[in-house]
DNA sequence: GCGGAAAAGTTCGGTGACCGAACTCTTTTC
DNA sequence: GAAAAGAGTTCGGTCACCGAACTTTTCCGC
């Protein structure tokens, strides 16, 4: 969609929703960061969306106050888009539509990715809530793990057996097969992730490398 | 979003739906339809789009299973829309992303719109529960009535008072004060009205134009 | 039957958004 | 100092959207 040209007259609580979210790639580029995506490359290797369009959407997602823009103090000129609170209201949504999809536009082979909880490893139904414990899971408690859909077409070859511990944190780009030339942010997906955590290294491994400055 | 050039690449379950109502204008379109809207006459007077544009998303909407376009018998030419079982299931992602508007970008005065549980007049929460008999409350069964908000700006002005019996078919165009040009979807929106049943006389099935009041 | 009205689209030119590729700018690394 | 990487920006071509006017079909009153 191209909203932003502001659903004149229409002043209900959905248009308001959509001016904000409703532009084309927009809920991907935040069902990405519900995953832990952060930077600019990253959302840019992994949805394929031109450039200028994933820098008009940052900015005006910020603007809009869902997702805050900081840099990541050490790296290069790197900056990290990490969901608000305003953002983190756009789970339900974001759910919501992933499982319509998922049952009316069904993959071969069943669902890619499977909502878990992370404190008892039971799925979490589209109402958001454990099918172990029946609590509510808010998105930060929430796993997304690779579904048995996963792997039975173009995405990256991830057998559905794998199954890492959670809470893993992946080193990217060396144990995914390089011949496959998938994007780092489909790699780290083939394991399970706690959503809200950065999927990738937020830093290089070794810190600050030369402190030449005058240290005391 | 202008999505159907396809999202190349991706093929989760997110991306499938937003090839089916991520263009601007469809969600809003399928609101309506939940509300009861059934024609395109009514689309296009309550929602001001092109109505091209309209045209092309009932039968992108036709197409993909989400609308069903049926010719309402006796009447002139006219067509109606409705909701597939498919179309049904989108309530939960309509239902959360009005919600997350409500909340974050409010209206002057409260909400606009009240879900209420057609059963027992109950609000009916985010999550789909009705707040006086905790019961999940399937789309059908809802009430969406006029909320504090509403008549606070542009819209037709609808007195927050106003409170008719729920099931009250409404009569467009003759109760309604005619000096605020408002489309007959919105004058009908300002009395409670249960979903999915049609929000306007479906076939004028009295010789209405003549408002003699025959009709015992 | 006939003219008018209404509903449901269709057509059309202008404008803006999106796309893909190449380019710039800054900071870090060798 | 040179090279590389990350984060955007620029640019021309294409496509979607917009608004208004137009066409088609059906119904109504006469």
């Amino acid at each position: 969609m191209t909203l932003p040209r502001d659903y004149r007259g229409q002043t209900c609580a959905l248009s308001r929703a959509m001016e904000v979210v409703g532009e084309r790639w927009t809920l991907l580029i935040l069902r990405d960061a519900f995953y832990g995506v952060r930077r600019f490359g990253e959302f840019a290797a992994h949805l394929a969306v031109p450039r200028a369009v994933l820098a008009d959407r940052l900015a005006g997602l910020v603007a809009a106050g869902v997702l805050d823009r900081r840099p990541e103090p050490g790296t290069g000129r790197r900056e990290a888009y990490v969901l608000t609170e305003k953002g983190l209201g756009l789970w339900p949504a974001v759910r919501a539509l992933t499982d319509w999809g998922e049952q009316h536009a069904p993959a071969p082979g069943g669902p890619r990715r499977l909502f878990l909880h992370h404190a008892d490893g039971a799925r979490v139904g589209p109402d958001g809530h454990c099918s172990g414990c029946g609590t509510p899971v808010p998105p930060g408690d929430l796993l997304v793990a690779p579904g048995p859909g996963l792997g039975a077409d173009a995405e990256g070859g991830a057998d559905p057996g794998t199954e890492a511990d959670p809470g893993t944190v992946v080193d990217p780009g060396t144990d995914v097969d390089p011949g496959t030339d998938v994007d780092p942010v489909t790699a780290a997906l083939a394991r399970p992730h706690r959503l809200l955590t950065p999927l990738l290294a937020p830093l290089p491994a070794a810190p600050v490398r030369r402190p030449s400055k005058g240290t005391p």
